[in-house]
DNA sequence: TTTTATTTTCAATAATTATTGAAAGTTTAG
DNA sequence: CTAAACTTTCAATAATTATTGAAAATAAAA
């Protein structure tokens, strides 16, 4: 395979799973074309590369840098702006975490949380405080887990775990 | 708050918050209208409490059947089927984990290790085998957590990844 | 300041995804 | 077997979400 046509099936790839797991198929598409250039590329660079218009290009873009996952660059002699992303995958995967425990788990906990507040004290009312206790303590204990691959590194992930799992 | 208006709060919430993660809204509103009834509920039941149609209950209950989340049931003296959701959440996050991985997780998987077979050998062709390359590492390690994660008991999420945390 | 380059916004539109409801299919009872 | 009870399917439609493109806003250059 040529090196081009697999970067561009990669960013198709990317795009097409990306919708089935609740993630704009653009903003994943622009990402992946990001991760896998060289060099920084500019709005124009991007439309045309995913055949795109300028104000799809320039939306995705900000919703990528504000999940901290794509910066703004300054090329020299240029005065439009540029983009690029981390190429390391580490972190990478330690923001896309962050934010998706922040967007999705924290405000589960905090609805789990409000809805404890039943007065009634019925066989019926107790099982559904159960139910909700419950998944209070699951979605806890997988928001500790995350928090600390947060501040974990590396090493961490590749050995600690890998001791975990081999136990 | 009164039982039944945290009950049909929960289902609300969550059908709301499903969807802001690529879960169509109705199967998570069935899913909590299951798991917070204390019996097996028919399509009636459900079609009635959630104002919605015959046909959209029964895709979603699939669906859910599917997922492995879901059950029907036999109710003595009854023709219908009626259906029940599991009211152990640590089996319902390990159905869900396990789902979500082969959905999810796997299908990546499978991509990036296609794309490596790029026959190219220059220093950009070997940069993006680098990026494919971490992103695999990461992935696969994320997937023996998950898998790990599913065969575990309870038990083992709460004390021995609990201690990982603290350390 | 005025001009030009560039970015942002957002109403209109397109594309996608979910839902309905009635017809077709299936199962059980008599 | 036939009729009744119930479930499934799926084309039509509704609802939601994504995208366009041109106008407005902003920033840099002249």
């Amino acid at each position: 395979m040529k090196l081009e046509e697999a970067k561009l099936k990669y960013i198709q790839t990317w795009g097409s799973l990306a919708t089935s797991w609740g993630i704009n198929k653009t903003m994943a598409q622009v990402h992946a074309l990001l991760l896998v250039s060289t060099k920084p590329l500019s709005a124009e660079d991007i439309m045309e590369t995913l055949q795109i218009s300028r104000g799809n290009v320039n939306m995705n873009v900000r919703a990528l840098i504000d999940w901290g996952i794509v910066q703004k660059e300054f090329v020299v002699g240029e005065r439009k702006e540029f983009f690029s992303a981390n190429k390391d995958i580490w972190e990478l995967f330690k923001q896309i975490t962050k934010e998706r425990k922040k967007r999705e788990i924290e405000p589960v906990l905090k609805v789990l949380e409000e809805l404890q507040q039943v007065d009634e004290t019925n066989a019926e009312a107790e099982d559904f405080k159960k139910v909700l206790g419950d998944l209070s303590k699951v979605t806890t204990t997988v928001n500790n887990i995350l928090d600390k691959a947060i501040k974990a590194d590396e090493h961490w992930l590749l050995s600690n775990f890998t001791k975990v799992i081999k136990k």
